[in-house]
DNA sequence: ATAGATTTTTTAAATTGTTAAAAAATAGAT
DNA sequence: ATCTATTTTTTAACAATTTAAAAAATCTAT
């Protein structure tokens, strides 16, 4: 270790929930780091938000790996890509480890959303509790029927298609999430372009993730989860 | 090349929509898949439907890879794990090859599934044409909520948490989708073991993937897929 | 029928991802 | 203070996945 570190040692009186990083703590670092790891981040997300719950203070990879049904070497090798989270003999401090990985994964950058389509999958996105546990606020929903535009839903105004770019602008959103026909997916696409929104979260089931190059998109297919499902049931049948 | 194989020639007539098998079209082998493979699988479906709606009778690998931005390679190493659905020369014919996806995937099994939990995202996916699209018949709601038991749900019969295993039992349903609080994904799991029920849809947040060896279970988690989105945003915004 | 172009199949190489093991650091006990 | 347990970090081996290239088969045109 370099000799101008400024770790100190874990004692029993840093381990409450006002914990304070025991390294130089300064902005963790986002190198170029594997999809495979980035797909698991948000399952360690979960699994610490779980051993804070039980008051969990300490957890070591091995313990980790085995409520997480990953072997530790994985999970201290996904650490590690972002630095030294742990402490040898020691193991990972669960508040600070938390609060590093909500740092990558922009849980502390307070990103606003809105929802383009106000159907049944948009309503149900909207009553969740989803966002909130991540950090996001969504702020705006916007729909073509006139029969709510204007209320709220689930405490969320509700806009017209032609206020779209003003109010998204507006309100600084960063993140647009598509629950409308995938019909008019493009059409919506190509009015993003005319905002500051960074990123689309696409659940209208036509694959955008190739097409707008600037902008940051997931596609998401839950169908395709069914259909493994079904893949593995037909294979026990065989 | 065998000597004894069965394949004719594919020529003009047999590209319609009632097209048969080259291949001596016995049973397709589903044998030890990479995870890789078969999760890629219900992408290749959803792509062949549009090459069918558009009504093209033939698709190279090229030309696959290029809709589907993916390489040409992986696209026939993937489809040959199941057998040589194309032919050198031709490329696949885009009805045999999706009828062999379909069979693969099981959707000509003829499932039929139940959702337990008639909540918001429980009526979301209920109402959707997710299901018959792949084959899936669901055939019954299961909910607490009173107000709902004995009416309907999006045309499927809502009944009481009293009646879960032997409606299962019953309709002989193969699949359970889980929409309902976590705090009780554990109650309905250990209820599940007394029926024929194969394969569960886990909506609930809680992993269950571990603990049940015997059945299939699918954990969805729709949250990983926003983090995932903004750990991508958060990226670019350094 | 034959030749050349096309395109899959098959095999091999390169890349990426995972697991294991050695090395280094710390905690906890004496 | 020192020693032993523990546990991360780092490095290396292994396994899986992806891509590329060679080989074989088929189509299309003449």
């Amino acid at each position: 270790m370099s000799e101008n570190q400024t770790q100190k040692n874990i004692n029993a009186e840093m381990l409450g929930t006002d914990y304070e990083a025991p390294y130089g703590s300064g902005n963790i670092s986002r190198p170029d780091v594997s999809p495979a790891v980035v797909k698991r981040l948000p399952r360690y997300f979960r699994y610490l938000r779980v051993l804070i719950r039980q008051g969990k203070m300490r957890v070591s990879s091995a313990e980790l790996s085995q409520m997480m049904n990953l072997t530790a070497s994985q999970i201290r090798q996904d650490l590690n890509c972002f630095g030294g989270f742990g402490q040898q003999g020691y193991g990972y401090n669960v508040n600070y480890l938390y609060s590093k990985i909500c740092e990558i994964l922009g849980v502390s950058c307070g990103f606003r959303a809105a929802l383009v389509g106000a159907g049944n999958l948009g309503t149900a996105l909207a009553k969740s509790p989803m966002f909130a546990k991540r950090g996001v606020d969504v702020v705006a929903i916007f729909d073509v029927n006139e029969d709510i535009i204007g209320k709220n839903v689930a405490g969320i105004d509700v806009y017209g298609m032609d206020e779209l770019e003003s109010k998204l602008n507006e309100y600084g959103v960063h993140i647009v999430i598509l629950t409308l026909p995938k019909e008019h997916a493009e059409e919506v696409m190509q009015r993003l372009q005319n905002t500051q929104v960074r990123g689309v979260w696409n659940f209208t089931g036509k694959d955008l993730g190739i097409d707008y190059g600037g902008m940051v998109i997931e596609d998401v297919h839950i169908g395709d989860s069914l259909m493994a499902l079904c893949y593995e049931i037909a294979k026990e049948l065989d």
